[in-house]
DNA sequence: AGCCTGAGGCAAAACGTTTCGCCCTCAAGG
DNA sequence: CCTTGAGGGCGAAACGTTTTGCCTCAGGCT
């Protein structure tokens, strides 16, 4: 059915080791180079990638393992992955774990049988399995947004720490006293970080912004985002703050304030990772924004290297800034009428 | 490295044939199956996809083409996909196109590279290169959410006019007679049929609904959902119903809606697609609901079947329901004080 | 007893590449 | 004029499966 190279071969008299080499990068001469793109053209060859992978064990295949395709923040992180890859000549296989530590690892499975050169993970939880596997048949992997607590692979995250200190920052400055923090379960990295600044901040402002922590973490979703807010807001002495750590609690939090409608006592709200959000509202909010883009590439970056052996030093983690977008003065400065 | 069919037979002095047949449900004695899986065991075997690929020319995967990776539908789609494919035994290769039929091209490309049994594809417009590869090398494909007009494949969609009608029947039923829709180009399928169904509609109740369909389509984006609702809003007789036809338009126009507050001027909105919103705003808002995982099932139903061969005919269309789900009264009913 | 049948097993030939070792040729240096 | 070395090419041997055709053996049938 699809051409093969002996059918190159048929019409141009070269070896198959010839012709290999051109498809490689080999070197050949003009006359022979024009004589075999000729042929390809002709026959509509493309190279069998199954016969490609099991003589040379390798495909020019990476792997992408996402903790949850539903999120803004992966699909946004894997879009941009994908299109720096494909510049670098990879293909990209996207797996989604749905939030389960065991699709994770059927998905690592998946991939390291598919012979990927590399794989690029947003881990669910803290540990990974699987990596001992990957790691067993010198497949790198590249951790995002979390780190690996059992296994040592380079990572890409996001300064969490002082992306909420920052957020506190800037409402102590603004005269809140009353802060609080919208945050999902510690089981995640990511989240225990957050609330480890959010934590920093409150310390270093101590009489000063006495903010109160959510003592009960909520799903990380938006209806968690949304009933958490409303929690906050019934308690005797609730926040004039709300901090939330992440896009959806964003969301949540924000269609429970507008709710409120224009009440004098509702909350100052700095939202969290995505600026498309941000834009839209009016007036407009603040948000910390994490570098996505950059997160996405740097990974890409680090996953090439090591799949070309440019790296070889054991696991390097990058940490990146997040921005603090300010918005509109009217939605984070502490009204005179509330204090 | 890894251990081959060799290793095992080495192990058990059975053939390679014998061992073959064992991996692919072949019938073996129990004697030598129960030989066959303590070495495939000891040995941690797993089976080499790219030679089994290169000699039987299958693979156990299937390839997802999506229009975009970055919208709740379609991530859904896939999430739901993915674990049907999963209980059939294949493998899934979630492709992005990012919105350009020119990556979509080349996403075919790369799932007929890897030799995928079948694609299923949520197409960018409605023509789709790349088809003519595939049904080249008779790799079925099934499109979701729009039918394509350069090819003839199964395809499985809602019935957009009726869902768009449904949600118009209400809002007249309720009193409006200024109803208006707040759709997107129409360039693509999906928009033309609910911009169709919404002007039935308008027909059906002539004198009645006499709406107003918007003139200048948005981008299909949240942001142009929220331009899209001012713009109505501005004009010299703004609707009091809008009906919005898809979930970033619905997403837009809500957090327009909610700037202006509880103001008696302010629209009734019907929302598209995404009931977990519906569920976190309060009053509860009327929603047209997609069956998303019904129709990822029955697309991953209808590629398995031709996979298997079990579907021989020519292409067949799967028109699904939708469902109105009726929100709080105040949030559709006229109010007197405005008509 | 002879025959037929079907199950289970085997050896060997694919599948389409890459790669190893070898050869030829041509040019430059001695 | 001989030597050397590198560039370019070649044949053949992998890579790890599936599949084909053939063989054997046991058991049921006439």
């Amino acid at each position: 059915m699809a051409a093969t190279y002996k059918d190159i071969r048929r019409m141009t008299g070269l070896s198959l080791a010839t012709i290999s080499k051109y498809f490689n990068g080999g070197n050949v001469t003009y006359a022979n180079r024009v004589l075999i793109e000729h042929a390809a053209r002709d026959l509509g060859y493309r190279v069998n990638d199954f016969a490609r992978g099991l003589r040379s064990r390798r495909s020019m295949t990476l792997g992408v393992v996402l903790a949850e395709l539903n999120s803004t923040f992966n699909t946004t992180i894997v879009s941009a992955m994908e299109e720096r890859l494909r510049e670098a000549g990879y293909g990209t296989i996207i797996c989604d774990s749905r939030g389960s530590s065991q699709a994770e690892a059927e998905s690592i499975r998946f991939l390291i049988g598919k012979m990927v050169a590399g794989i690029v993970i947003v881990p669910v939880g803290d540990d990974v399995e699987g990596l001992d596997a990957a790691a067993e048949r010198g497949v790198p992997v590249v951790a995002i947004d979390r780190t690996i607590a059992n296994g040592a692979v380079d990572a890409v995250v996001i300064d969490n720490r002082t992306a909420i200190a920052s957020a506190c920052e800037l409402l102590a400055g603004a005269g809140h006293t009353k802060v609080a923090l919208l945050a999902g379960p510690d089981s995640t990295f990511t989240m225990r970080e957050r609330r480890l600044g959010f934590r920093e901040a409150v310390k270093r402002h101590t009489g000063k912004l006495p903010a109160r922590a959510l003592t009960q973490p909520d799903t990380v979703s938006i209806e968690g985002g949304y009933d958490g807010f409303r929690r906050l807001m019934q308690l005797d002495a609730p926040p004039t703050a709300i901090v939330c750590a992440n896009y959806e609690f964003t969301l949540g939090a924000t269609i429970a304030l507008n709710e409120l409608g224009p009440d004098a006592s509702a909350p100052a709200i700095v939202g969290f990772d995505n600026l498309d959000l941000a834009r839209i509202i009016r007036p407009r909010p603040t948000f910390v924004v994490q570098p996505v883009a950059q997160i996405a590439t740097r990974a890409a970056e680090m996953i090439l290297q090591r799949v070309h052996g440019e790296a070889t030093e054991g696991p390097r983690t990058v940490v990146l800034d997040t921005e603090l977008v300010v918005g509109d003065a009217s939605t984070y400065v502490l009204a005179r009428s509330r204090s």
